[in-house]
DNA sequence: CTGTTAGCGCTTTCAA
DNA sequence: TTGAAAGCGCTAACAG
């Protein structure tokens, strides 16, 4: 094997800006980290400022990291890259992220495969990914802070969700509210807590109307398309039909209107949808589809807040970000047939 | 400014281990990296190997990068975290990442914001973003290798691309096999080249049936939603007006064929429409959308096998995916009326 | 078969 | 106001 590596140019040190400039390497790093404490003549910082530019020094990361202990990155890992929920927060968290000052790192897949790959290149890691039976081991020692986003977890570590079961009974309310009384629900995989919390909510808002909610009307369901497609079908089925679902989340619902259509059913004359989080494409559906908008980039910025904290040795605890879910009236919802 | 910093256990070093093993840390390393050309007493490595268990050791990814000048980090930068097709490709190369043992880094925006975040952290990078005006300066003296993934570039760089002319082409020729003959471009923005191949392709594939182009049947568009929504709703107005459309991009698509039912026309009675790009909700659309698969995973895939060439020394240049495109028939397209 | 040594590029006392 | 020196955790060349 011929190892043809081509002769990079070395990259310019400090030492080499120091020389430049005339000074000592420390000095050359006391001025680029703006130590406050330091009272440098304004000629000498300006001719050690002039040879940065003039040579185009950048410090290197993987040195300050050794010296520091600090890499100034974030890691964020998320389920599947192809989840637009996911990547709405992804959004919100990186550019939190880099106002801090921070790179966030993201990745996809499992926990158990990112975690070693990225724990020791970050300062803090925030879960994306956690099912009832798979949470990933929180601080665990001599691992980075890291916490749960979206999820729940076990009381001693930390987390932030949006308020998924206020979501769902704003959901449910607004089907019973334009007439509904049989109304299904499209739930989410009940290992993972989301799902379970989005749930209660559409039980709540049932009983809290006095609905009755006959067996079967919760179906569990994957969240993509093809979960919502199946998960309808069979709730299509039941006697009483429902005249309406409420799905827990939209993609989902994209599938679940497929369904419907393909019962020869059509939506929102016979069978009524209405669907957690706000994706692009909710408006651009045939028929547009009702949602209720979580926040979910103020949930991933609210997450870099918190294992900002953490990594500064303080206590977060579990959150749930304060901004009420918004109703997002579209087509796809109408008073029941008759 | 209160630093409640919690004292975090110091994490465990080679020398931890090589005390624990009783050897010297340098014999921990070489056995670390599988040195083939090592020789070492079994119950050595076993007692080494032993201590490496016990203690949790995993060696410090910054002390490493400094050393051996190395990362093994790979970064991609895209224009949009949501964009699906984006996201597929980021899939792709994730999975070759991390088979030939790199992590990827994946960051959203623009070239110039991420570029100085990422440079120094990686040992190569990929740019997905680059429109004619904004091609990231590749290969700048002191930086790491670098290429453009979804985009042609200069001569003297590198880049991968898929066939998208063909993949118009496919498209549009599949909508004259039906009996079309007024077809109209939803292109994309024509300051990526992308965009210019695809549309390219229509041209070509209108041509060579022999077929016209009036005036305004190629509409630029945003590659989204609204973009679509808007460039069809122009596209209709035209005399003579369209049977067809075929879209540069599915996501635009979505947007368009909004469009031609708010004119009170419908898909595919009134109106066909193909789109390039097989996104997940295409089948569950109403109607399922007619498009045209792409090779993305197989773009991220062999992004990743370039870069890693170049930062070998080796020289890549400029290639296209030669899997070819493949048409997904759904509903999207029939016959024109009449 | 295993140990010694030097140093990657930076930050941080401490001293001048 | 600035410089000197030590060392972060690791690897690689060389000795033994």
């Amino acid at each position: 094997m011929t190892d043809s590596r081509a002769a990079r140019p070395r990259r310019v040190t400090m030492k080499d800006v120091a020389a430049a400039a005339g000074v000592d390497a420390s000095l050359v790093s006391r001025l680029l980290s703006g130590d406050e404490s330091l009272s440098v003549r304004p000629e000498t910082e300006q001719r050690v400022m002039d040879a940065v530019q003039r040579l185009g020094y950048r410090r290197n990361p993987a040195a300050r990291a050794l010296k520091t202990a600090r890499t100034m990155a974030l890691g964020l890992i998320i389920p599947d890259l192809r989840n637009v929920i996911y990547t709405e927060i992804a959004v919100g968290a990186e550019q939190r992220a880099a106002a801090a000052g921070y790179v966030l790192l993201i990745t996809g897949g499992s926990a158990q495969l990112r975690q070693e790959i990225l724990e020791d290149r970050v300062d803090g890691i925030l879960y994306g990914v956690a099912t009832a039976d798979t949470v990933p081991t929180l601080n665990a020692p001599g691992s980075p802070p890291a916490m749960l986003i979206n999820r729940r977890g076990p009381a001693e570590g930390s987390s932030v969700v949006v308020d998924d079961q206020a979501g769902v009974a704003m959901g449910t309310r607004y089907l019973i509210s334009i007439g509904h009384r049989w109304i299904a629900h499209i739930a989410g995989p009940q290992n993972v807590d989301t799902a379970r919390r989005r749930r209660r909510g559409y039980i709540n808002a049932m009983a809290e109307a006095g609905l009755e909610i006959p067996d079967g009307y919760i179906a569990e369901s994957s969240f993509n398309e093809v979960g919502g497609a199946t998960a309808a079908a069979g709730l299509l089925q039941l006697t009483p039909r429902p005249t309406a679902l409420v799905a827990a989340n939209a993609v989902a619902a994209v599938g679940a209107m497929a369904a419907v259509r393909s019962q020869g059913l059509s939506v929102p004359e016979d069978i009524s949808v209405v669907a957690l989080h706000d994706i692009p494409q909710a408006a651009y559906l045939n028929p547009p589809l009702t949602t209720v908008r979580m926040p979910l980039a103020e949930l991933g910025s609210r997450s870099v807040d918190m294992i900002l904290t953490m990594i500064n040795g303080g206590q977060v605890g579990h959150v749930v970000v304060a901004t009420p879910p918004e109703l997002i009236v579209r087509g796809s919802a109408a008073p029941p047939p008759r």
